[in-house]
RNA sequence: GGAGAGGUGACCGAGCGGUUUAAGGUGCACGAUUGGAAAUCGUGUUUCCGCAUAUAGUGGAACGAGGGUUCGAAUCCCUCCCUCUCCGCCA
C-alpha cells in the first residue's frame, strides 16, 4: 500500500489519478485526518517517553533493593490519560489506513483520455453464407449446454458436453505448452481460494468485493483470475537481480459474480460467472516493465495468432484502466455470429503498486525496494471459444478444428 | 477434528517481566590490505511514524496477528492464523 508519506507528497497527482479513474475520494478529510494523526502522534510518544524513562528507573530501583512505590502510582496516573490517547490515534490511524486503500494506482503518461488502436484490426474473414452464433452452434452440436448449467447452479453458468469439452481442455493444454515451450514460463497450478490478504496485494480489494464470491465458513475468496494466486506466490518476498524475471503461467477456473450486469450482453458465453483462463505473470526489475509489457503483449497475441483469429489491440483509455493498472492494451478477437469484438486478454503493468502492498522487494546494492509486477491473459478460453468456433464454422453448420490443436484433440471437426 | 512442539531482523539463532540500545553467527554494503582476487582487519547494515536547527539530531512503535494482565511484555494469559510431529477422518 502506499506509505502515508508517499500520499502526502503526492495528494495532487493521486487526486487527479482517481478522478481519472472514476473513483470518489474526500482527500480534504484525509489532510485533515492526517493533521489530527500527526498531532496525536506527536502528544502519545511523549507520554511514552516520559512511561519509559521513570520505568527504567522503577527497575534500577528493585534492583538496588529500594522502594518505588512513590513512581509507580506517577506512572499509574499517567497511564490513565495515555490509553486513551493510544486508543484515539489507534483509531484515526485505521480511518487513515482505510482512505489510503482506496487509492488507485498512478497513470502512465503515454495513457490518454480515449482508447488508441494499437494493432489495426487483422484477419476478419469473408463468409459466403450468413455466420450462426456460437450460441446456435453450440445448441445444434450438443456442445454447450446453458440450461443444464443453470439447472446445476443458476444462470450465466456454462457446460461444456462431448466434443465441446474436448476442445475446451484442448485449448488449455495448448496454451500453457505455448508459453511454457516457447516463452520459457514456469507452470503453475495454484489454489482457487484465496484469502482476504491476497485479494488485497494484487489490488483486488477493497473496489471489487462485491464482484467476487465469498466462501461463508472461512472467509476465502474464489480466485476471479490466477494473478491473485500467482503473484502472491512471491509475496513479503526479498530477491536478488539475478532472481529476475521470474516468469509463472498457470491454469485456473474464474470466478465472477458481474454484480450489476444481465442483459444482452450476458447471452451466451459472452459473460459468464466461471470461465477458465491460462494467465501470464511476470516479475521483473523496474527500469523493464514497459520493455516487458511490449512482450507480454507479443506472447499472449502469439495464442491468437497460431489460431489464425481476427484481432486488434487496444490501448485503454484512462476511465478504462484497473484499480491496480498504470497502463493495459486489450486484446479483442472479433467473433462474426453475434458480430463482436471480444476482450480475451488485458496486459498491464502495475509498476511498483501491487509490489508494495504483496511486500515483494528486490535488494539492488544496499538498496531494498518494490520491484515491478505485470500480467497478462494468456488468454480466456470462454470467449476464446466463441470467437474460435464462429470464425471455423462452415456452411453444413460444422466447427472446423485449427491444426495447432489437432495435438490435443482426435478428432478434425465437431458436426 | 484431537494431542504435542514451534513462529524473533535478509538468513540461522540466543533471550523467557525492568542492565535488549534484540546477544552471537552468516550474508550484504563501504573502506583498508592486494598487481587483481580470496583470506584477514575495520566500519556500517530492519521498517514505519512524530518532532526538528530536516542526509549525520531526537523521541516513539513493531519479535506470526489481535486482545488482555502489569507502572513496565519478545518474555505471562486468552483468541485466531501458519509450520512441523503423531492420531482420527477422507478423495
Amino acid at each position: 500500500m502506499y506509505n502515508i508519506k508517499f500520499v502526502e507528497e503526492h495528494i495532487q497527482e493521486l487526486k487527479e489519478t482517481s478522478i481519472k479513474k472514476g473513483i470518489s475520494l474526500e482527500f480534504d478529510y484525509f489532510i485533515e485526518l492526517n493533521e489530527e494523526r500527526k498531532s496525536l502522534k506527536g502528544r502519545v510518544d511523549e507520554l511514552h517517553w516520559i512511561r519509559n524513562e521513570k520505568g527504567k528507573k522503577v527497575g534500577e530501583l528493585k534492583r538496588r533493593g529500594e522502594d518505588p512505590t512513590e513512581l509507580i502510582d506517577e506512572l499509574e496516573d499517567l497511564k490513565e490519560g495515555l490509553t486513551q490517547l493510544e486508543q484515539e490515534l489507534k483509531e484515526i490511524q485505521k480511518k487513515v489506513n482505510d482512505f489510503i486503500a482506496w487509492i488507485p494506482n498512478l497513470i502512465h503518461p503515454s495513457v490518454r483520455d480515449e482508447s488508441i488502436v494499437v494493432r489495426e484490426p487483422t484477419g476478419i474473414r469473408d463468409f459466403s453464407f450468413k455466420p450462426l452464433t456460437h450460441i446456435e452452434l453450440g445448441e445444434s452440436l450438443g456442445i454447450l449446454d446453458f440450461e443444464a448449467a443453470s439447472r446445476i447452479a443458476g444462470s450465466n453458468f456454462v457446460l461444456y458436453k462431448g466434443k465441446g469439452a474436448v476442445l475446451e481442455r484442448a485449448l488449455v493444454n495448448f496454451m500453457l505448452d505455448l508459453h511454457i515451450k516457447r516463452h520459457q514460463y514456469t507452470e503453475i497450478f495454484p489454489p482457487f481460494l484465496a484469502n482476504e490478504e491476497s485479494m488485497f496485494s494484487t489490488g483486488q480489494l477493497p473496489k471489487l468485493r462485491d464482484d467476487m464470491y465469498i466462501t461463508e465458513r472461512d472467509g476465502f475468496f474464489l480466485n476471479p483470475t490466477a494473478e491473485v494466486p500467482l503473484t502472491n506466490i512471491l509475496a513479503g518476498s526479498i530477491l536478488s537481480p539475478g532472481d529476475l524475471p521470474i516468469k509463472y503461467c498457470g491454469y485456473t477456473a474464474c470466478f465472477r459474480r458481474e454484480a450489476g450486469s444481465y442483459g444482452k450482453e450476458t447471452r451466451g458465453l459472452l459473460r459468464v460467472h466461471q470461465f477458465n483462463k491460462v494467465e501470464l505473470v511476470n516479475f521483473v526489475l523496474p527500469d523493464e516493465s514497459y520493455r516487458v509489457l511490449e512482450d507480454l503483449l507479443d506472447e499472449a497475441l502469439d495464442v491468437i495468432k497460431l489460431l489464425e483469429l481476427p484481432y486488434r489491440v487496444i490501448q485503454l483509455p484512462f476511465d478504462d484502466l484497473s484499480f491496480a493498472s498504470a497502463k493495459t492494451y486489450d486484446i479483442e478477437i472479433y467473433a462474426p455470429g453475434v458480430d463482436k469484438w471480444l476482450e480475451v486478454s488485458s496486459v498491464s503493468n502495475f509498476e511498483d503498486f501491487q509490489a508494495k502492498r504483496a511486500e515483494i522487494r528486490v535488494r539492488i546494492g544496499g538498496e531494498t525496494k518494490p520491484l515491478h509486477t505485470l500480467n497478462a491473459s494468456g488468454v480466456a478460453t470462454a470467449r476464446l471459444m466463441v470467437s474460435l468456433i464462429e470464425n471455423y464454422q462452415t456452411e453444413e453448420g460444422e466447427i472446423e478444428i485449427p491444426e495447432p490443436l489437432l495435438p490435443y484433440i482426435n478428432f478434425e471437426k465437431i458436426g
